[in-house]
DNA sequence: CCTTGTGAACGCATTCACAGCA
DNA sequence: TGCTGTGAATGCGTTCACAAGG
C-alpha cells in the first residue's frame, strides 16, 4: 500500500467496479484475478498489482469475494456518498444530460442547471429548475455542488469553466470540444466523440 | 520514422490537430513545440518526439508551419476523406447524436440509422431514414459504412456489436455503459460519462 | 491442483541534452 | 540567438516468477 497511487491505476478502478457489479447481478460470489482479467481483456497480474495499492482483498485458492471487492472499490473511489452536480448549458445536449437515467443509480445527482437564455430561465427541465448563469457562484455554494458538467458552445466553455473554478468547483466534466486550460488542483475530464473517432480512423486508414 | 507507432502517440494526435485548427483560426502561422506545449500543458520534447514518428515537419529557429502541420496530421489520421457512419439505437440519446452538429465539419457523416421499435422505422430523424435493424448487414454494405455508433440500452449492446462486427464493421463508438468484448482487429471506443466521473471522485474524496 | 501478493526484471514512454541548422 | 530532431538516459508501469497459503 503506497502513498502516491499512479493515475493510470485509479483510472482502471471504475471498470473493475463495473465488472464486479455485473458479476454480482449474475449471482457469482467469487472471482479470481484471472477470471476478471479474461472478462476485461487484461492480465491477472495487472489486476492484482492494481488492487495491492489499496490493500489485501483476496483469498488464496479462492480469489476475491465479489461483493466485498465491490464494496471496497466503491469506498476507495469515494462512491459511498451521493455527489451533487450542476449542469451549465441547457441546450439540446444539456437537456439530454438532464434526462439521462444513468447518473442517479451510481450516486450522481444533478441538483442545479444554469443558462443565459432568458427564455429558459425559471423553467423546469427533468425536474431541475433552470437558473440564471449570473447566479452561478451563490447557487453552487447554497446547494453544495461538488462537480460541474459543462455543455455550452465551445466559444463559451473556457469562460464558463473559469467561473466555475473561481466558485470553488474542483471537478469538471466537459462536453465542449475544445482544449481547456484549468489551474492545478482542479480535475477535468472531457467527453468528446470526435476525438474518439479521430483516434480510430488512424487505424482504419491503414487496414 | 518507425514502423510500429505506440498507441499512446496516436491518441495524442487528435488533440494536436485540434490545437492547430484553433491556431489557424487565430491567424498564427508558426508555432514552436514549446508554444504548442504551453497551450496543451505538455512538454515540448514530447510533442517533437511524437511528430518525429511520422516525419520532419519543423524548421529550426522557426518552429512548425501551422497550416502545413495541420494538413500533415489530417492526412496521418486519415481525415482527408469523409467517413460514413451508421447509428444503431434511435432513442433519446440516439436522437441527440443524430442532431449533433459537430461530426460533419470534421468529416464524419451519419448515413444510416437502425432501430427495432416499429413505431420509428420508416420515419426520418435529422434527415436520416430509420431502418429496421434486421436489415443491418445489407444496408451497411450498400452504404459503405466504415464506423458504427452504438446507442442502444446496455442489455442489447453486446448483441448489436456482435452483429456489427459480423457485418464487417471495423470500428465502433459505444455509448452503452458496459464492458464490451470485441474480437481483435476491431477498434472500440467507449463514451461513458459515469466512468469519467468515477475517475474524478477518487481525487475529490481525498482533497 | 488452485489462488494471492509482491519484489525483481523487463520494456516502453518520457525527458534530457546536444548536434545541426536558420 | 532560436529551434528541431534524435540518440541516450531516466523513470515508470507492466509482467514475471515465486513464496505462502488453501
Amino acid at each position: 500500500m503506497r502513498r502516491q497511487i499512479p493515475e493510470v491505476v485509479v483510472s482502471r478502478l471504475p471498470t473493475y467496479l463495473r465488472a464486479l457489479a455485473l458479476l454480482k447481478s449474475e449471482g457469482i460470489e467469487f472471482i479470481s484475478s484471472r477470471g476478471l482479467g479474461a472478462r476485461l481483456r487484461m492480465t491477472p497480474a495487472q489486476i492484482r498489482k492494481d488492487l495491492s495499492f489499496f490493500g489485501k482483498f483476496g483469498r488464496q485458492g479462492r480469489g476475491y469475494s465479489v461483493s466485498r471487492l465491490h464494496r471496497e472499490l466503491q469506498q476507495i473511489l469515494g462512491l459511498d456518498k451521493t455527489w451533487q452536480m450542476a449542469l451549465v448549458g441547457v441546450g439540446r445536449l444539456g437537456r439530454a444530460i438532464l434526462d439521462y437515467k444513468g447518473f442517479a443509480p451510481e450516486g450522481f445527482k444533478i441538483v442545479a442547471a444554469f443558462e443565459n437564455d432568458p427564455n429558459l430561465i425559471g423553467k423546469k427541465v427533468s425536474g431541475v429548475l433552470i437558473e440564471d448563469i449570473a447566479k452561478l457562484e451563490t447557487s453552487l455554494k447554497d446547494k453544495k455542488v461538488d462537480i460541474a458538467i459543462v455543455a455550452v458552445p465551445s466559444s463559451d466553455a473556457q469562460v464558463v469553466i473559469d467561473k466555475l473554478v473561481k466558485s470553488g468547483i474542483k471537478a469538471v466534466l466537459n462536453y465542449a470540444p475544445i482544449c481547456v486550460r484549468v489551474s492545478r488542483g482542479v480535475r477535468l475530464q472531457g467527453i468528446d466523440p470526435v476525438l474518439a473517432l479521430q483516434g480510430m480512423t488512424f487505424y482504419l486508414a491503414r487496414g
